[in-house]
DNA sequence: TCAAAAGTGTTCGCCCTACACCCATGA
DNA sequence: TCATGGGTGTAGGGCGAACACTTTTGA
């Protein structure tokens, strides 16, 4: 790196914060951590960590998010730069959030060592969390409930084959609203981005259920038509 | 400021990039600032620059847009973080990309001798732009045409008081088709948040047409109320 | 009186909504 | 056979799309 800086001014600290959702059997969650450093110590706070000079804003977020809760090859997206004074008590850190969707069911997070201070919260009862962190955490919640209807990220939720209960439950909990069942169904099969298999879902006391799965050659395709999904 | 850093590795520069938007007779425009110094001396460039450690993201955007342009009091919105390793040739730099919307005809950018080499362009004849600030304008375009049409952000293309062909011109300039006219007054007088005044156009060689305005505390009235913006 | 843009109404089809019943399966 | 959720059809209303003519004004 050349030293020829126009300005040499003290800079701001650079970190990125990442909001884990993922969906319960009734409620939307978010991974956190317990940390085990001041300040904040043993409160809760998004898994995250200082930016490293060769390396990109989103690679530092997979990588914090692999070192802390062992979450890896998920869906990622920048959510927005919070850029207060007094965001940490220490020095100015300015910090590039991202949320992260994951399948519950899909990813151990308890298996990896490095994890011992995560933990999922449901979102209607989480604890005090540490720095801004819950206004990052609720600009997430909103953009989320914003962009699931107009973008099929959704589906990062569930298994690669799930029911159609599922998904209706998915955008209901996200949504915080009841949805038809008949429209539901009516609406979700008519674009032809959500494909049946022969399969259908097991050990359950009743009727089982076929298992459908997003096809996303069939959406990428459309999309391009000028297809626009929307729930 | 306390020197307890964890971490004493290289931080990355952090600055501010604003694409200025305003509206043409006919086109979309952005406002460029032609470089004085190196990398790209002599270039055209987004405005923008270093953030002080005592400002917060907005204030530098706000800042750098006075000093550059002589803009200010202005729709600014954070858009995006960009964090490639390559973005500056001099050493590794992040930026974080604003937009702003400006009524063309209320600000006078020659009148500010700071902002000799700021310009106006047309989104259609724009010159090479220095770093990766072709790449910020484009995410800049996407995310006008996307929000404008849920969001009433396109008023602050257009002065106080304005023409329901204004408006209708506006949307078809920025999302690149034609509209109807009818369709479009029924629609944009339904919702209550367009008021008519009870003055007309000036110097023109045809029926003067009625000046509307947008009604900013009805829309946040409806707003509350579950009411959904939407062209 | 002409040119140029302002301003207005109606029809049609589609999609969203609301709503109730039969079906398949495991216990 | 019963309990549980899976799965389907239809009618009505509202909204967006398509479309053409009259009005007003200044030149």
């Amino acid at each position: 790196m050349k030293k020829t800086h126009q300005y040499e001014y003290a800079r701001p600290a650079l970190t990125v914060d990442i909001v884990v959702f993922a969906l319960d059997e009734n409620d939307l969650m978010v991974m956190l951590i317990q940390r085990d450093l001041d300040p904040f110590e043993g409160q809760w706070a998004l898994p995250g960590g200082f930016v490293h000079i060769d390396e990109t804003l989103e690679d530092a977020a997979r990588r914090e998010l692999q070192e802390e809760t062992g979450l890896k090859d998920i869906y990622l997206e920048q959510l927005y730069t919070f850029g207060g004074l007094q965001r940490d008590p220490r020095e100015r850190v300015v910090t590039v959030a991202y949320y992260a969707l994951v399948n519950l069911a899909g990813h151990n997070v308890q298996a990896n060592t490095d994890a011992r201070n995560a933990a999922w919260f449901a979102m209607s009862e989480l604890p005090e969390l540490a720095f801004d962190h819950a206004m990052i955490l609720q600009t997430a919640h909103e953009r989320l409930r914003g962009k699931v209807r107009y973008q099929p990220i959704g589906f990062e939720l569930l298994p690669e084959k799930f029911t159609l209960r599922q998904l209706q439950h998915l955008y209901e909990v996200i949504l915080d609203r009841e949805l038809d069942k008949r429209n539901f169904r009516k609406k979700v099969l008519s674009m032809e981005i959500v494909k049946e298999t022969n399969e259908i879902e097991k050990d359950v006391a009743h009727r089982a259920a076929r298992l459908f799965r997003f096809d996303k050659k069939t959406y990428d395709k459309l999309t391009k038509q000028g297809f626009h999904f929307e729930i």
